[in-house]
Parts: C-alpha cells; structure tokens; sequence
RNA sequence: GGUCCCGUAGCUCAGUGGAUAGAGCAUCUGCCUUCUAAGCAGAUGGUCACAGGUUCGAGUCCUGUCGGGAUCACCA
C-alpha cells in the first residue's frame, strides 16, 4: 500500500519525468534535470495518455527523433509499472498507462477527502482585500475585488499557507466628510430606517447629493468675475473653456468652493477630536458598516482582523525616522523627507510632508510593520486594483531597503479595471452598477428559470431558497473569476446573469447530476467494491481521470501565480468532460456490475474534486437545481 | 515624454516554447419512452495587431512599430 500511495502523491507526471530522465542516462550516458522534462497530456486524436517531447535529447542520442523516441518508450515499457504500451508519432513519444493505476489512483482519491490540498508549510500569511471607502455602497469593482481576494485566501490555504483574512477601511478623510455634511446641510434628520433604505446607500445618496450641489456651485462660479480671470490667465494653448474647467476643478474646490471650505472645516474638526463631528462620523459610519455586512454576508465573505484607517493613518513616523538614520531616506531643506528609488527605475518620492504629517505610503509602512508585528505574518498579499500598481513598486522597495524582515513575502495581487460593455462606469452618469443590485438580479432570474423547470418543486422551502442562491450566485462568481485578475474586464450584465455555456451554474448542474447519482446508490445499497476489478477504461473515463489527477498541480499553479481563473477554467473543463461522459456512457445501466461501481466511483470522485474547487472560488454547490 | 499592462473568431474569454490555435455567446442543424436537455453532437466563423530576431519548433521568448489603458501629487 505503501508503494501505491507514494506513486499517488507524487503524480503520474513526476514519475514520467523520472523514469524518461533514468533512460536518457541509461541509454546515453547523459544527465537530465527530471523537471524539465516535457510530459503532456496527448491530444484526442492520438493513442496515448501522455506524451514525452523528445526533441530536447536529439543532440544526446545523436540520432533521428522517432528513433531516439522509440528507444526511450522501449525502455520504459520495460522498466515503469505503470507504463502499458507507447506509440510514435512525429518525434512524440505518447504513452499509455496501465488501467491498474488509475484504479489506484482512483481509490485513492477516494480515500482523500482533502485531495489537492498541500501539506502545511510554516509560512502565514495576509490577503488583505475589499477595503472599501465608507462614503458609498460597493459597486461592481468591490466585488472584483472581494472575489478575488477570497479566493485567493482559499487558495493559499490549501497551498499550505495558514491564513489571515483582513481589510483596512477608509473610514476618513474628505469622501466621508462630503456625505456627513451633506447630510447635516439637506437631510432634516432623515435615517435609514425612516426612510426604509439600505444604510449604507443612504449614506450613498447624501455623497451624491453633495457631487450635485458642488457642481452646480462650480457651474454658478464659473460665470463669475475671478473665474474669467483665471480662465483667461491659466488656460493653455488650444483649451477650450469646457476643458480648462474640467482640469480647474480640484483647484476650485480647494480655493473657492463654500462647500469645499466647510468639508474641509470639517475634516479639521475629525482630526481635532470635536465630539460632535466625531459622533455623526460614527453614527454615519455605522450605518455604512451595517450595509457592507449585509452584502459581505450575500458574497459569504468574512475577515479576520478589521484595520480602519482612522487608528492607522498616523503610523509610520518612527519608520521614517528609522530611515532617516540608515540614511535610506533623505531630508529636503524645507523639511519634507524622501527616497530615492532611480536606481531601481522609480523616481524620489515623498514619504513625510515638509509639515511632519504622513502620506499614504507613510501609512503603509508603518501599517505592513504594525501586522508583522501582531499576525506574525512572514507573507502579504494586497489585493488592489491596477491603478496602484506603481504605488506597490514604491511601497515594496522601500520595504526592502529599510531591510524588513517580511520584505522578500509582499505580493501586489493587481486586478483591471471593470468595465462595462459602453465603456467606464462612472457615478456621475449613473452607469455604476451596484453590488447589491446585480447580486439581486442574479438571484431573482435563477428563481425565474428554476420554476420553468420545475426541477426542484420538491424540497423544503429552505432547501429551495438555499439552492436558488447559489446558482445565482454561481453564475456571478464564475463570470468574475474566470478572467485572468490583470486583465481588465468587460462586465456585461445580461451575460453575467446566463446560466448555459461556460458558466457557474454548468459546472453546479454537473455536480448536481452526480449528487442525484449518490443519492440512488445510497437508496438502492450499490456495492461499489468491485470498481477495481474494471479493465476497459473508454476514452470518456480516461479523459476525466486525466483531468482528476492534474487537481493538485492545478492548486499549486494557481497559488504560485495568485491566479484563482486557473482553478475556474480547470472545473468548467472537468465539468465539461463529465456531461460528456454522462452523455456517451450508461452508468446505472452499465453492461457489467465492475463497469457501474466503476462509473460511479469515478462520478463521485468528479464531484469530490469539483466540489472542492469551487470551494475555493467561494462557490457553493446546490443540491438540486 | 518615462515606466508598466493589454491586443487571439462578430462579442466575452482560454491557451507551463511543442503535434491541425480552443471554449462559451450569437447564427444555423440534429439528439429527451432510458441516471435532471441549465445537457450532448455538428456547421459557420482566425493574417494570434504589424515587422524583424532567437529556436529543431513561437500565439507564447527578445527587439522595434502601431493601437488601447494605467501611472508618473507634500491625493488616497
């Protein structure tokens, strides 16, 4: 058993590898790198389950490459068990493995109930993802994010990887104050539960309310005297008027605005502890918080350490002394303090302002030391979008040349931008698509078309409702995940909500159909023991115990590249593989007795593996559907 | 202008340097008396942006060009 369950483990694969590297020295007297032999799987037109590539040891054997293939499939079908026969087509070797180990291997898989997941390997590490603004409700690119991060979290944990779940919330700043006035101003005390809106949208709307009278003050002014003034004065060459006022905007708000001042006066009054501001800054943000759980919870999302902004935007300063006085950083004369990163191809950059007050890289520093510190991570992940790429190359550097124990563990996990089919979304024309609309949509259509089918009309309304969401919330998460996280993406709403093709709910329906399976075997007392007895393994069953034995290396890749799309497009293949299979092959009315319990074992070994896939794209499995 | 990312079928996307570049959507055609047809099979659809180079072999690696995007704040 011993010999078997290490040949498991160490994958097909790895044992080609070996075995084609011990030919190479038997035959030519030649050393290989067993890991860099080529070992495909063979395409369906050819015979074969996998194929060696050859080329590489032409030179070595100084001979023509069919000939050089059809020594090494020689020696290896004397000396590899599991090595039945071989064939040579073009200068590949294809292989056939022996039907006893894929009865092994099946078995095994079987027995595994964590199968793919990797053996523990010391190292915790952080994903902090989502890390909203608390001044609007979260939008499509949120749930990107979210997504993203915590798939990525299920990732490296089944990598091996102890994991901490965190964000950091930006509960301050200007945006939140532009919705505490705004309320203050227009509001008459209204809530949202005198309303009956969602509260984080409540405070949505106020924000937007705020965007709408600084425009129209913005549009008053600009009739103004000064603004001819500076319009005549500051406009560049060829700037029209509408462009010139489109650029002036920040400096507008900061230099004449009314509203402006107020925000401003009020994020003054934050920052000097005013209980007044304070206690609206709280009410206002616990009413945001209270939205966020409600859709965090609708995503089955959740952290383990909460950071917020306003107990951390001060950190750092001891960083940037620290720096000081390893002369990693430099002081300027008006007193703002910098690093120089040309050599490295970034440019000197700011990290204390000339006033001692902290930028947002302060924060950073002081904030990656601070977890260091209190999760003991060695590893972090941040989950963000690309527009800060160069923030993070700023950020890990500087990291590293402060010679931070952890410097070498930061990855920057950078998603595109999601776009939608007519381009950007953008609040001020309203083509935002929100977070708890769409999922919401996704939910009421999977309700829609699971009552013209009628499948599900008998279970309990819990079981109903629990399998309803899921699919729809399946067909979300899919659509999401499937594109590679650097890839900006076009979000087409209509085609996030389909339920056919390449799909979250064509992989659950696959599982489904073997869930019904399990269900009768279970029912009719099915002996599955003789399974291993089954010696004609059809094309349909090869293709998907293939595709069973690449899971593992399938969660590696995926956690080596931070790249959760890997696993989505590896179960809509074995998905696909398994409606094909259930399509050409009889399973409960197979010809032979080993046939059936082979059938079925393999079914529920697909459902296994596929289950635990999804699990780790946070996508839940219905029972029926 | 500097740096980085992207460019594959009408659309959305796959494709560890390996065989004839694949899926889904859309359009058209078949398959439910049999384990759930949210399925299966077939047809149509390609100058892998362009030009060089490396290699036995390039959609994939290198260089350049073109197109699209991001970024280059004492904003976050």
């Amino acid at each position: 058993m011993r010999f078997i369950r290490f040949n498991f483990m160490a994958s097909i694969i790895s044992t080609l590898q070996k075995a084609v590297a011990a030919s190479v020295l038997s035959l030519y007297n030649d050393n290989t790198d067993a890991a860099k032999v080529q070992v495909n799987t063979t395409p369906p037109d050819f015979t074969g389950d996998y194929s060696v590539v050859v080329f590489p040891f032409v030179k070595i054997s100084k001979k023509a490459p069919d000939a050089t293939a059809s020594e090494i499939g020689a020696y290896l079908q004397e000396n590899v068990p599991e090595v039945k026969g071989w064939n040579v087509v073009k200068g590949f070797l294809n292989l056939e493995i022996a039907d006893s180990y894929w009865n092994n291997f099946l078995s095994g898989l079987l027995a595994d109930a964590d199968y793919g997941r990797q053996p523990r390997n010391g190292h915790r590490l952080m994903v902090e993802y989502s890390s909203p603004n608390t001044n609007k409700p979260l939008h499509m690119g949120h749930i990107r994010n979210i997504l993203l991060g915590w798939s990525c979290t299920r990732i490296m944990e089944a990598a091996g990887y102890d994991v901490v779940k965190t964000q950091i919330i930006n509960d301050r700043g200007v945006a939140i104050c532009k919705s505490m006035l705004s309320w203050l101003k227009f509001s008459e005390g209204k809530t949202p539960e005198s309303e009956g809106i969602k509260s984080d949208h409540f405070v949505g709307d106020w924000y937007v309310l705020f965007e709408q009278k600084s425009k129209e003050e913005y549009e008053q002014w600009q009739q103004t005297e000064d603004a001819r003034k500076q319009y005549a004065s500051r406009k560049k060459e060829e700037q029209s008027e509408k462009e010139f006022f489109k650029d002036y905007k920040n400096k507008w708000f900061n230099d004449y605005s009314v509203l402006g001042a107020e925000v401003r006066e009020m994020l003054l009054k934050w920052e000097n502890h005013d209980p007044e501001t304070v206690a609206l800054w709280k009410k206002m943000n616990g009413w945001v918080y209270k939205g966020f759980e409600q859709t965090y919870s609708d995503l089955g999302v959740d952290f383990d350490k909460l950071y917020y902004e306003s107990d951390t935007y001060l950190l750092g300063k001891d960083i940037v002394d620290e720096g000081l006085d390893k002369n990693v950083f430099y002081r300027k004369d008006d007193g703002s303090v910098w690093i120089d990163l040309t050599d490295a191809g970034l440019d000197n950059k700011v990290v204390l302002r000339a006033d001692g007050t902290s930028v947002y890289i302060t924060q950073d520093l002081g904030t990656a030391r601070m977890r260091y510190r209190e999760l003991g991570c060695d590893q972090f992940v941040y989950v963000v979008a690309d527009e800060q790429n160069y923030h993070f190359q700023v950020l890990f550097e500087t990291l590293k040349r402060l010679g931070e124990p952890y410097a070498e563990g930061l990855h920057h996990l950078s998603y595109g931008l999601v776009e939608l089919p007519t381009g950007r979304m953008k609040t001020r024309e309203g083509t935002v698509v929100d977070a708890d609309d769409i999922i919401a949509e996704v939910v009421r259509l999977a309700t829609e078309q699971s009552s013209e089918r009628g499948e599900i009309d008998g279970i309990s309304p819990e079981e109903k409702t629990q399998n309803l969401k899921r699919v729809g919330m399946g067909a979300l998460k899919f659509f999401i995940i499937k594109v590679q996280p650097k890839k900006k993406m076009i979000f087409n709403p209509e085609e996030s909500v389909d339920l056919q093709g390449q799909t979250g709910p064509y992989i659950q329906y696959s599982y489904v159909r073997i869930n019904g399976l399990m269900q009768r075997v279970e029912r009719e007392q099915v002996d599955l023991s003789c399974a291993h007895a089954y010696a004609n393994i059809q094309a349909q069953e090869k293709e998907l115990l293939v595709a069973l034995q690449d899971y593992p290396n399938i969660v590696a890749l995926a956690a080596r590249e931070y790249d959760p799309s890997q696993i989505a497009n590896y179960c809509y293949a074995l998905a696909k593989s398994y409606h094909r299979f259930w399509h050409d092959l009889s399973i409960f009315n197979a010809d032979t007795a080993e046939a059936k319990a082979f059938r079925l074992s393999l079914s529920k070994a697909t459902g296994q593996v596929l289950k635990s896939g999804m699990n780790l794209l946070g996508i839940e499995m219905p029972t029926r559907m």
